[in-house]
DNA sequence: CTAGTTGCAAAGAGTTTGCATGGCG
DNA sequence: CGCCATGCAAACTCTTTGCAACTAG
């Protein structure tokens, strides 16, 4: 399938990117973007492409039943692993020399196959 | 608030700790339960609770939006993490010797705060 | 007795989808 | 032009809640 670059799905790439230190509700991106250009719906169809297309990380936001997406791109995310605030639900990057230990104890000891996207969740700085 | 032993709560905490292996869904709970003894709304309410009272572990199942829930016995999980299946939702427990390497190494590279309950995502073997 | 608990049904929050219109390539 | 994308509103799913009846302690 296809993907057109409408003016829309730009927006909203580019929002993601220049603030991909933190995680957004669809609520938050609406509102954020809210010159009208984009309606809710279509935030919610473009971020489920962009999840597919590996471009942004879906994840839950703390103990409420909405996500929160964050912009990741692929070559800054390669071989390390990722933590989650659970508060917050914005997501880190850990350094790759913990990353490497960490799998690496992991793939030695357990049967798990942890993704390049893995996270580890806990509570961030700012929000202890 | 008192805690009052009715029945309802006595089977559905029996029911998982004897299931504490897996994690289920409300609805896979109430099907489990199906003689008719518990309604879905208690089985969500005592949910709640169970995982206030810290007895029950809550993830979200897959890219579902339905949540799992998970018997977890405080003294079994005292100082170690623990891993979920992103696909089945199913927790397990990582051994005590690569819990506390990775505890140590976040502790000392980063201000998180990562809890007893921290959770590893990642596809466990059956799943993979 | 009396406060917490239950079951039912209705309400709520968040997400998805059908359909007609619009716009990228 | 053709096909994908968009906007709106309605439908859906999962969870929460109000209320009256019930029950453990």
């Amino acid at each position: 399938m296809k993907t057109y670059h409408t003016s829309q799905r730009k927006s909203l790439l580019n929002f993601l990117k220049d603030n991909s230190q933190r995680a957004f509700t669809i609520e938050e991106i609406v509102e954020a973007l809210n010159d009208g250009s984009i309606s809710k719906s279509t935030v919610y169809r473009l971020m489920t492409k962009l999840v597919e297309e590996n471009l942004v990380h879906r994840t839950v936001k703390g103990n409420s039943r909405s996500f929160v997406y964050q912009y990741i791109s692929d070559e800054t995310c390669e071989n390390h692993l990722h933590i989650k605030c659970t508060d917050c639900g914005k997501v880190y990057h850990l350094d790759t020399g913990v990353s490497s230990i960490i799998r690496n104890d992991i793939r030695s000891n357990t049967s798990f196959e942890i993704d390049s996207h893995t996270v580890l969740l806990g509570k961030c700085g700012e929000c202890k």
